[in-house]
DNA sequence: GGGGGATCGTTGAATCTGCAACGACCCGAT
DNA sequence: ATCGGGTCGTTGCAGATTCAACGATCCCCC
């Protein structure tokens, strides 16, 4: 694209081309992980990410929009992601007793269970195409680059 | 997530760290790149990626098998992808002449006057949400780093 | 104590994507 | 020639995500 408008500030080549290794290298990377998830422990990424961060919750419990606001998922994700996990009986939701509105997500033992069958598989496929990929000065500059953007974006 | 069997290789804690900003970062930043070419230019993520490849390419014409590699993309979605488009008129299908089972996409003028007002926006947000906000230092690394995540994912 | 704006989570419809199966076609081996 | 395995792109459907709207609740402020 050329522009005769003046004011847009283009990307040059090589930031050009570092945007589009990290569109195709995301795409990609996503693409193995869910599909080693879904055909070893029939688990979306979303849900993986969901049981994940119940676990390590206080109680294995989190409200609704925490999960959602961790994740950076949208809150009706949240809510159709738990709703199946609820109908898996890997999690449960009960009324918030502090907060009237507010909901409460606990992962039940089947869940933790569930869980526990499915990180090693997962965690070895994020060493397999990421981790072991990259030194550990390239990872931890891809970790601090991406703080930045997700810092960049956090919501007002 | 603690471990029983100890063959699997958990990720430190640094590298769980960056695992996660990874995981939030993109997500937050797909969701704003999206939401700006929705609202800005009534187009999606992918309907834009296909019209920027398009855009590039030799007669503004690509194979699907291209589009599809390329971007990293499956098959099924390029095909709703480019029906879509050509729905809207930005994009022309025709029957490879070289190759009977092949598909030549070719970016129509309304397509790519339709880039053209939307890539200023787009490469904006793309600069506000990522490029400005690292330095080129880092910029280089997260393009190095995916980039080799990408390689490592080309499919055999 | 009672608005009024904001937050919380859900809902149903619309949209997007993946999956499995398929027909058409290519090409090398026979 | 043709057979067979492989590639190409599409299709219908099921699954996942977004979107807009909603009721319920909270909490600040008058």
């Amino acid at each position: 694209m050329s522009t005769s408008v003046s004011e847009v500030h283009w990307l040059t080549a090589e930031q050009q081309e570092h945007w589009r290794a990290f569109l195709v290298g995301t795409a990609r990377l996503n693409e193995a992980l869910g599909r080693q998830l879904e055909r070893d422990s029939d688990l979306s990424l979303s849900e993986y990410e969901v049981l994940v961060r119940l676990s390590e919750a206080e109680g294995r419990t989190l409200r609704m929009s925490l999960l959602a606001d961790g994740l950076a998922h949208s809150r009706s994700r949240i809510t159709h992601t738990v709703r199946r996990l609820e109908a898996a009986g890997l999690v449960r939701r009960e009324a918030c007793a502090a907060d009237g509105r507010g909901v409460n997500c606990t992962m039940t033992d089947a869940g933790y269970a569930r869980l526990e069958s499915a990180a090693p598989g997962h965690v070895t496929a994020v060493r397999t195409h990421l981790v072991d990929v990259l030194t550990d000065d390239q990872l931890r500059a891809l970790g601090e680059a991406m703080s930045a953007v997700r810092d960049a974006l956090t919501p007002a």
